[in-house]
DNA sequence: GTGTGTCTGTAATAATAGGCACATATACGA
DNA sequence: TCGTATATGTGCCTATTATTACAGACACAC
């Protein structure tokens, strides 16, 4: 469904995927499809498109798990360049969808079916080692956020997580909410505003609706690195 | 380096491997060799055997996060007829190996070279969805970790592995202490001996030295159920 | 500008988990 | 039998996180 110069911008755009893209490979994505998905839609356990494997152009996909009484956790993100690894579950048979996945974005993909994808990892090692090395990537992203969630106090988790967020925006100023913080580290939204107050107390921060600015990245780190015990004693 | 014969021990042993074991997997069989490992072996950041992938056959693995000040958590355990997958980070070139392992028992298994490994995975339909599907279990079983860690209160969570560890056992005695199920559940021996205490007056348990005898395995599960919150008024 | 829904701040309190100190208790080898 | 190492029980205190219950602030549609 590809053509050829629709596959030529792609390798261009992706080197990760330029990496792995044998002759076998290429001829598999001729026969993916261009999907488009919606801001905020459940990706799991919906019949279509979702039940094929999705290799993410554009966009983001919050993978996460929910409570009972409802909070959540979010266990990693796809991003462009990924493929949705947990639709393997699926696609091997899994009985069930092992979290809960949603687009936060308008989010982009290229989708093959399972059979495709079959043919695929006979046919073409360099898809066979992306998938590979995807997977081996993921599980221990995952083992090691057991490590932090199991060992680490709260302050210290959000002050990593904004430190990642201003990273990744590459700009000094977050548009989130205390609540999807909360929902990233699985606690409640009070908690987290409690935290961020303190940050800002500290100085490493500014805090307005719907939004954090970065005053001190530097201030940010040594809260990290210090454990969270920066200044509490002072008055 | 193996006979037909033990081969054939294997596959009989064994009907995870039979249903994966084609022709071309075989043949890379007959390239690997045993090895054993003693009990309580670091498995991790070894050289020799340990750079190489391991087809655990007998015996089990323990795969754990520490933290800075001691304390563990388990991630998962290798068992007869798994693979150690951890060790594929290191063979597709991942830096550091993401966690510790360490055998538990006299352990016992197949090792396969990376370049073998690779062979099989160009070469063996089965060797490939064997790996496949073992990593896709293995990532859903850590997010389903990842889930209670942040959402289970740890009396729930030591019932539940109670629960798992008797089972696992099949008799109604368990061999271990308070220090280990901690080690476990990633938190320390006083939490647990507490929690113990509590099942044993709920009549669930009794507790010796070293060992953990089941009374009522449905007064755990109806803990479990319950969310703890059995018979908490009483005097 | 008013209303409405969302977002934030915060105090009081409770629930849960951790840390320390030390008393026993048990196993086991010398 | 005694000594030693390991294992357990527990009181007491602290730390951390969660819950409840509001009040106020802001944004945006009307």
């Amino acid at each position: 469904m590809l053509t050829t110069d629709q596959i030529q911008k792609l390798l261009i755009q992706y080197p990760k995927l330029r990496k792995h893209a044998d002759e076998a490979c290429l001829t598999g994505l001729n026969n993916a499809s261009f999907i488009e998905i919606a801001a905020d839609t459940m990706m799991f356990d919906e019949t279509g498109p979702c039940r094929n494997l999705i290799w993410l152009l554009e966009g983001s996909v919050r993978v996460y798990k929910t409570s009972e009484d409802g909070r959540e956790v979010t266990v990693y993100r796809v991003l462009p360049g990924d493929l949705c690894l947990l639709s393997l579950n699926t696609l091997l048979g899994g009985k069930y969808y092992p979290a809960s996945a949603k687009s936060e974005t308008i989010t982009k993909g290229l989708t093959i079916t399972a059979q495709q994808f079959h043919h695929l990892m006979d046919e073409s090692k360099g898809f066979r080692s992306y998938v590979l090395q995807a997977l081996v990537e993921r599980l221990t992203d995952v083992i090691s956020l057991v490590s932090q969630i199991t060992f680490q106090r709260l302050d210290l988790r959000l002050a990593c997580l904004l430190g990642r967020l201003f990273e990744r925006s590459s700009s000094t100023s977050l548009k989130i909410t205390h609540a999807d913080l909360a929902s990233e580290l699985g606690t409640t939204r009070e908690v987290t505003s409690r935290i961020l107050k303190e940050f800002e107390r500290q100085q490493c921060i500014t805090l307005t609706r719907g939004q954090i600015q970065l005053v001190s990245q530097d201030g940010l780190k040594l809260f990290v690195d210090n454990d969270g015990k920066a200044d509490k004693k002072m008055p």
